[in-house]
DNA sequence: GTTCCGCATGAATCGATAG
DNA sequence: ACTATCGATTCATGCGGAA
């Protein structure tokens, strides 16, 4: 598969990518005035306005029957909960894009703290665009187990844990997957149940390995071509990569870009050629 | 506790309630283009339109220390979803409501059924709006058991040995209760999950009982006064009535009305005055 | 080999203090 | 007054060492 790492404002390098050659887009760009010590950390007022550029380039290299799944949270400004994602959705719809759907990601391990005037924030937005309505969607690549789920769960759960989620949330949607085939499987719905990934002090993602694997399964099949334009530490392309497409990301930080490099380029040797380890 | 069902449109009745006189208004009002037959179908691009003249006269009657959640969810439209909420809140804040934040209501058992390009939709919106900065929040009200897995809940239990001896000694005993009383229970996040009604035959809600019952038990103590603008079945009104706060609920249609009032009513006799059945 | 426990670590937010 | 920095708060998770 192949593996193209861009270094560089995606801004500028969006435009040496042809027309309609992305299967899929999945990012998760930095937030509003978040991470301001390594991005420039963009201002909420002018967020909308930095952002328009780029998701034109992006409406631009997309296939008509691709997606765009834009993974993004608002952050609190005195007390309210700032306007710029919904201004930011209003927008793109201007220039041209369909706004399809909204998923929620359930952070199962949110930031702790506490407030007098609010509680913990454990969800982000997970925006699904299209150019088209005929997009493509395997719905069949993410069934999920049903009732035996459940129930194998019920073991390990103590009584308090029933009593505060309930024994029958069967959004299962685990790594061992493989384990249920053959069993009896139901669609999922547009809440996703995942934890954020802590601990990894080499490359500390925004998100886990699992959020762009589902949308990968989701809406590319083998092959096909997936776009990261904000590439992070590079969970994204890994996981296309791992997963037979071909990743192209583009990352501004030369910092993370080696980082995202050397991490996709060793793991992915250790995954498809172990046999040269030995030999 | 005072019980006052009032049948009209809330638009006019709304003007008979003196200002800053209500603690929470917990609404779910008719989505676009839903109960048309009922609502006179309210469509999507005269929605904001049509809810602005109302949430006008919801910040005048809402104390200043008061909340009000507005339990939503757009509609898809040609394969989109719609605007209007995202317009709605921009819209309000225009008119001095402050955006404090928004719920997830994560619905276990969403509505079942399969489209070909796109999933069960399994959540709600609970926007929080509020008056001022300085609103009431009862976070104690609202703690849920700690999540716990195995490995920690032994640790819990260590706890309660060590309580154990305490007693035996007679001294150190009320501290001891109090760490293990803060490790018992911890503040819940901005995402609810919890089931549809689906064992109400007669009257089909459009949430739960104990989605009003938690946001009644964060913002009001006893004695406050819960507003319902769109009355509906009746559900907030009769959890408001039963957790022992005046409860005001006004429905434009007598059918809906009436049956509101019927199972208030009933409900609540049973519910308080046993005895009278007795004697 | 397991299981168990200790501990660091987060796309955070508020309010007080400092320039 | 208005902005910038900083400490306190808090909990699910997974890694690593120990039993």
């Amino acid at each position: 598969m192949a593996l193209n790492l861009i270094l560089g404002d995606c801004k500028d390098k969006l435009k040496c990518l042809p027309d309609c050659s992305v299967d899929l887009i999945f990012t998760s760009p930095p937030y509003a005035d978040q991470r301001k010590t390594t991005y420039g950390g963009i201002s909420t007022d002018k967020y909308v306005e930095w952002f328009l550029p780029i998701s034109k380039e992006l409406l631009r290299v997309l296939k008509p029957t691709g997606t765009f799944v834009l993974n993004i949270k608002e952050k609190v400004v005195e007390s309210e909960r700032s306007t710029y994602v919904m201004e930011l959705i209003i927008e793109m719809r201007k220039q041209g894009w369909l706004w399809t759907e909204e998923f929620i990601w359930h952070k199962k391990n949110s930031f702790p703290g506490k407030w007098s005037n609010r509680f913990r924030d454990a969800w982000e937005r997970l925006l699904q665009f299209n150019k088209t309505k005929q997009f493509n969607m395997y719905q069949d690549a993410v069934r999920v187990p049903v009732g035996t789920w459940a129930k194998s769960r019920l073991k390990n759960l103590s009584e308090i844990d029933k009593i505060r989620d309930g024994a029958k949330n069967g959004s299962g949607f685990g790594k061992n997957v493989s384990n249920w085939i053959g069993r009896e499987t139901v669609y999922p719905t547009n809440v996703l149940h995942l934890a954020t990934e802590c601990h990894n002090k080499n490359h500390s993602a925004a998100f886990p390995d699992e959020l762009p694997e589902w949308f990968v399964k989701l809406f590319t099949e083998e092959g096909d071509t997936v776009l990261d334009p904000f590439l992070g530490s590079g969970t994204t392309a890994y996981v296309a990569n791992k997963m037979g497409r071909n990743a192209i990301g583009i990352e501004v930080l030369e910092e993370y870009f080696d980082i995202a490099k050397t991490r996709i380029e060793t793991s992915l040797l250790t995954l498809f050629e172990p046999q040269i380890q030995y030999e």
